[in-house]
DNA sequence: ATCCCTTGTCGAATCGGTTCGACCAACATA
DNA sequence: TATGTTGGTCGAACCGATTCGACAAGGGAT
């Protein structure tokens, strides 16, 4: 059941049904509900592959995200979520691309095909080669996250810096003089992952302006790691009260460890981070945090990429947001520990 | 940069470019290397939505997912993971469109498009319309569950009714006589989802086996829905024991909530369910249960689509598992409570 | 010397749509 | 009456690939 079948049933040209279809020519209320009548029967649908072909755009957009394998972070998730949506609203589909490992094939193919009329990329590095990559196709692309020089490209982004050093200052108006900052994997941070280098630039802003004392650490995505983490600092800085985290994932593992040294959250020992607002809801005590608005960067990345689909020179355009850090139950002020021998 | 391009630049026709990059057709070594010269200099890729058009194959399917609002549970988001690498692997890419509510009209994009050679579903509910949706358009088709009358179609699925069965057997072997079962929300289990009515069945046959007392109630997918349905359990059934689920996502709420009433897991309260491994594992203490093999289903589920991709005549096929319990550290014999007013 | 097969290449048709130019009829305007 | 203008329709070209049939040149078998 093609456009010529329909045509032939109803005793038009093919170009007839077409435009009765897209009314972009008139087309007499007669002929018209005679092919609609015929469509109806054959359950007759436009192929979108020859469409695609002829309009030169296929209605199509890549998601990039990190390889599937790896487990994705609730907020990493919540970009899919948003992004899945935003693009829904719009009549656009998504390709969902993992990259990173053996998976490249896949970014090649939905890159180089022309399979989409845009890409939307994840996990951004500092340097990144999707994004050198994608600037040689001239395929329109936004990122969520940035590469260390974002200027002549289009992005969107929390403030990891801003939000670690607001979250490192709200533990030393507490009191806390001590603080580790828990970041992301030490695979990942040294790979350039721009929000773990970011969070530890704020990190030691802060620090310095206090003039506290700080550890950093890098820990896996996942909560096992977490409570070796947080076993391995209470025991190499013992006089500890207090961390900053960006990572999520592990976060459950911290609780568990801190509360495994015979430490309550938040009475003893105080958490604040950056997270996705579900988890951190769900977390017991619920945990002081920035809440990613992982809604609002997913659907504003859609509407940014579809602007540049449009007009590809369109000038570049970002958003960089550092939502406040909502007050719930893991921070409060410091108490004094026993932690030196003495 | 088409190939008519190509075809130009190295002084040959179209189809000796086509015939070179394919193979069909002996091209003599020196236009081949002149071509592919040509070809590595402007970076050709041949357009994948031309090539669709004409082969009648788009070398795409559609991963139908519930609507990503709606948080995803860990088990689907294995499936999903799962189904994006096994895709890559055999070199297809995978069109995500959630389905359910507003988003309808992703579904119909892409089924009635012929956008993608063939779909995998999942959450299925035992009367499902996307199945019957999907059977008229005659669109190769896989599912991820099963529908009441699952004959005459293709399906992956673990048998929650025997892992339920096997659970609460595993219960009453160590003692438990008042058992609850906590399934999915109630409006999935009122939609039809079949999981949700094939616990129940498990559930009630074991317990008539074995003439213990059961209960069974739903509860929303989060821990919140967790915590409140187990107050209630508890209050409601005071002699409970032991909880036996299919809800993942409420269990760190179960914990909680049996936690909270001065009850210690396993000790006091033994919990056995269906759920992700990692989520298992991820749990204090870690959770004893059927961990759903995600990998080997969204594995299988887009071998047998590719199957019947390559032959739509191709017999159904099915997989049904019934993994193993894993014993871990939620389970203990059960040690009698002052419950009742005596 | 003839016939046949293989190698290498080309032109044209095709996939299923969209869109442009042309055409005719009916009707309004000058 | 001549001259647009608008409504309605058709045929043909086109998007960018694949593939079939044709054909020329060269080599081997008879």
């Amino acid at each position: 059941m093609n456009i010529g079948e329909i045509a032939r049933r109803s005793g038009v040209s093919r170009s007839t049904v077409s435009y009765a279809l897209s009314g972009k020519r008139p087309v007499s209320q007669e002929t018209r509900q005679r092919i609609q009548a015929v469509i109806d029967e054959l359950g007759y649908r436009p192929n979108a592959t020859a469409k695609a072909l002829k309009e030169g755009r296929t209605r199509t957009i890549a998601l990039v995200i990190p390889p599937a394998s790896r487990r994705l972070t609730d907020v990493q998730l919540g970009f899919v979520a948003s992004v899945v949506d935003a693009a829904g609203r719009a009549d656009l589909d998504v390709l969902l691309s993992p990259s990173g490992g053996e998976h490249d094939r896949s970014f090649e193919r939905v890159i180089g095909g022309r399979r989409v009329d845009g890409v939307i990329l994840m996990e951004i590095r500092l340097e990144d080669d999707r994004v050198t990559r994608l600037r040689q196709t001239g395929l329109p692309f936004v990122t969520i996250g940035r590469t260390r020089h974002p200027e002549d490209m289009t992005w969107v982004d929390i403030d990891s810096d801003i939000l670690i050093y607001k979250c490192v200052h709200h533990l030393a108006d507490l009191g806390h003089h001590r603080i580790a900052l828990v970041n992301r994997s030490a695979e990942l941070v040294a790979a350039g992952y721009g929000p773990g280098h970011r969070a530890q630039a704020g990190f030691t802003r802060a620090i310095a302006e206090r003039g506290l004392e700080g550890v950093q650490t890098c820990c896996a995505d996942d909560a096992q790691s977490g409570v070796s983490c947080v076993e391995r600092l209470l025991e190499e800085h013992p006089g500890l009260t207090a961390i900053a985290t960006v990572n999520e994932a592990a976060t459950p593992g911290l609780y568990r460890a801190i509360e495994h040294a015979g430490l309550a959250v938040p009475r003893d020992f105080s958490i604040a981070g950056v997270a996705a607002r579900h988890l951190a809801e769900n977390l017991h005590p619920p945990l002081t945090a920035a809440d990613v608005p992982a809604d609002e960067l997913g659907a504003h990345a859609v509407e940014l990429l579809i602007e540049r689909i449009a007009d590809p020179a369109t000038p570049h355009r970002d958003l960089l947001l550092a939502p406040p850090i909502s007050l719930r139950g893991t921070t409060a002020p410091a108490r004094p520990r026993n932690s030196s021998p003495s």
